[in-house]
DNA sequence: ACCTGAACACCGTTCAAGT
DNA sequence: ACCTGAACACCGTTCAAGT
């Protein structure tokens, strides 16, 4: 109802007249559908790829500009292509969950996608796409936060928590994927290598855990996060009682 | 100090013996500090001035490459910036807090100066600087997690929890208010209109609670995001007793 | 009706040339 | 030693021209 590739390629099994001369010149022939398909396969390449509209027109085999025919300009595109991803996310929650499951599910669900499509996850952290499946997780959440015990404006605000803070997480997490090898190297030599090396006087806090500092993965800072939000919902619930 | 033409008309009325001759040609000579107190300057002005290399020579009344003689690249320029905003950070904190309010005025200060410096911040959610402030930061927030009775890997992986989940709501709060107005007018009447016309068949949960979606504050949102990482800490440290 | 391609107004960065 | 300015390799987007 929502999706804009609303034409159901309604030509039956009977064949068709005219076989729609399209291979004529430069084979383009495009489709908003086909945009969006092309964009998720350059998001996917990574860092290996970035998501221009000169690679996307190189990608269709068409001008780059031909993209304007059918989205208004990137922005759009990549408001209907991050929607899509979200669709991705909701197809790989099982149902069946109880609400922490179901946030916990919607949460790795979301990191996985996110590191799929690391550029619309990274340029998405901070924006709504308005979109089908955008609803379908505010549903979701809206859901969870309910089943916990949460209700009217309470469990509107703990909404907004859970969907800005999941959208920073991965958002986050995708754009370190998108960094320069030597960015990436960098950042992780603090951990590893500069808090240890730093004035026991100045900083007695880091010298103590040092070590431990380094051996934090990104996977135990991602279920702390995830497991607060949770944690969060139940204090509060357990306060308006 | 803030206009561009710093040609300071610098002949004192007393005959200096050599003046260091520098007002000579095009009156720019450089510093890294001038620099970075431009890229503040420019940075504090933001969506109506982008932080790019040619505003800041503009802003320097010198040639737009002439930075790269002090800063290898842009990034490096905008990780120094980004510590100098973090000493804002800290000189925002008054002393003699217990540690949830000091977490609580680390994260109203880092708000404050993101919202002060929006570039900077949304540059920075997802990166480190490892520069003198971040250190002192980090110094504050394992102070606050062992006070509040975590140690060794424990305390680790809540300051982790805490930096990045505090960076990426700010950044996120930073990169709203660098959106065209235009982006953020689609933005809120998702809130304040679309949620409200949604099928009640389709999405129950929404239409329960559409009016209190639209009336959810960002304030709101982010108290509640600070609460749920000190209410994490009260947590994990009621389960290690 | 849709695609092409030149063109525009930007980016960050390099490098030979100046002083 | 430091700054200049042309130049390069990119961006997103517009618009007249093609078919």
């Amino acid at each position: 109802m929502t999706n804009p590739a609303s034409k159901p390629a309604s030509k039956p099994a009977v064949p068709a007249p005219a076989p729609r001369s399209r291979s004529k010149r430069s084979g383009s022939q495009l489709t908003p559908e086909a945009i969006v398909q092309a964009s998720l396969r350059i998001a996917a390449r990574g860092s290996s790829d970035a998501f221009t509209v000169r690679r996307l027109g190189e990608e269709l085999g068409a001008d780059p500009t031909a993209v304007y025919r059918h989205f208004r300009d990137k922005d759009e595109l990549l408001l209907e292509v991050a929607d899509r991803t979200l669709g991705e996310v909701l197809d790989s929650i099982r149902p069946g969950l109880g609400w922490q499951d179901r946030i916990r599910a919607l949460a790795d669900g979301s990191l996985a996608v996110a590191l799929k499509y690391p550029a619309v996850a990274s340029a998405m952290a901070s924006r709504t796409t308005r979109r089908a499946n955008e609803f379908r997780v505010v549903e979701l959440i809206l859901g969870a936060v309910t089943e916990a015990g949460l209700r009217g404006a309470e469990a509107a605000v703990h909404y907004r928590m859970v969907g800005d803070s999941l959208l920073a997480l991965v958002g986050q997490r995708a754009a370190y994927l998108l960094f320069s090898a030597e960015a990436r190297a960098a950042d992780e030599s603090a951990w590893s290598r500069e808090y240890r090396l730093v004035d026991p006087q100045a900083f007695p806090q880091i010298t103590a855990v040092a070590e431990e500092l380094a051996g934090v993965t990104q996977d135990a800072v991602y279920q702390a996060r995830v497991e607060a939000l949770i944690t969060a919902i139940e204090t509060s619930v357990a306060q308006h009682r």
